[in-house]
DNA sequence: CGCTTAGTTCAATGTTTATTGAACAAAGGA
DNA sequence: TCCTTTGTTCAATAAACATTGAACTAAGCG
């Protein structure tokens, strides 16, 4: 539980499928876009219910996108871009630089943050 | 039947996810490292199957990954690379550079080409 | 201690995905 | 015209995925 894969251990193919879906890419926009403030779980309560919310950002911390870290009765969820970066230099970038600018999926209202 | 998307219809989501699984990751690279050959179905043979290939392919098309054009008893394969960089700037340039670096999910021996 | 907030776990369910092989179609060369 | 090469279609199948809701755990607060 609360596993998170090495570095070395990240994989182009997992990133890739991990992005591939609108409430993940969406998450991924809203942590790109509060760099600074950490997030929970909660706060991505609009995109979909709880439990789904767990499943999908398991998914994004197995695929070595994002750290997340006990805090109380929370979960504050960052990005892991450096480590990103440093393994596959440039994509994670590119794709937040167009996931930033794309509108929720869920309404125009977007997800409520910023 | 070859329905290719129009730029603007392009996804990033789709693209993402159409890019989330190695015989396509691999496809990709095979493109990007023969720029200026264009490439037919055949030249993919050692990744799977004919048909799965058929498949494959039809998914990077209808994400709007490839053009794919029938010539005689072919269809060449080529890379809508400008499409995907005017709609997505960035992202698929970086995920090539790093895809073609990487080794072919089947074997050492690569794909056979180049 | 009891309540609330935050998140997980689990089982169930329906959908999508990947893969196979056999049968088929279409173009081109001998 | 027959044969070969190239690729498609189709049905079947197994696995992975996404989603739900109910029950649960764990931390903090009054």
């Amino acid at each position: 539980m609360l596993d998170h894969p090495a570095v070395e251990d990240i994989d182009l193919t997992t990133i890739l499928a991990a992005l591939g879906d609108p409430i993940r890419l969406a998450i991924l926009g809203d942590l790109a876009r509060s760099t600074g403030t950490a997030l929970c779980c909660a706060d991505f309560r609009e995109l979909t219910s709880k439990s789904n919310l767990t499943y999908h950002i398991a998914r994004m911390r197995e695929a070595g996108i994002v750290h997340v870290e006990p805090s109380g009765t929370r979960r504050l969820i960052s990005l892991r871009r450096a480590d990103i970066d440093s393994r596959f230099p440039g994509v994670l970038d590119a794709i937040i630089a167009n996931a930033i600018a794309l509108p929720s999926p869920f309404g125009p209202e977007g997800c409520g943050l910023q």
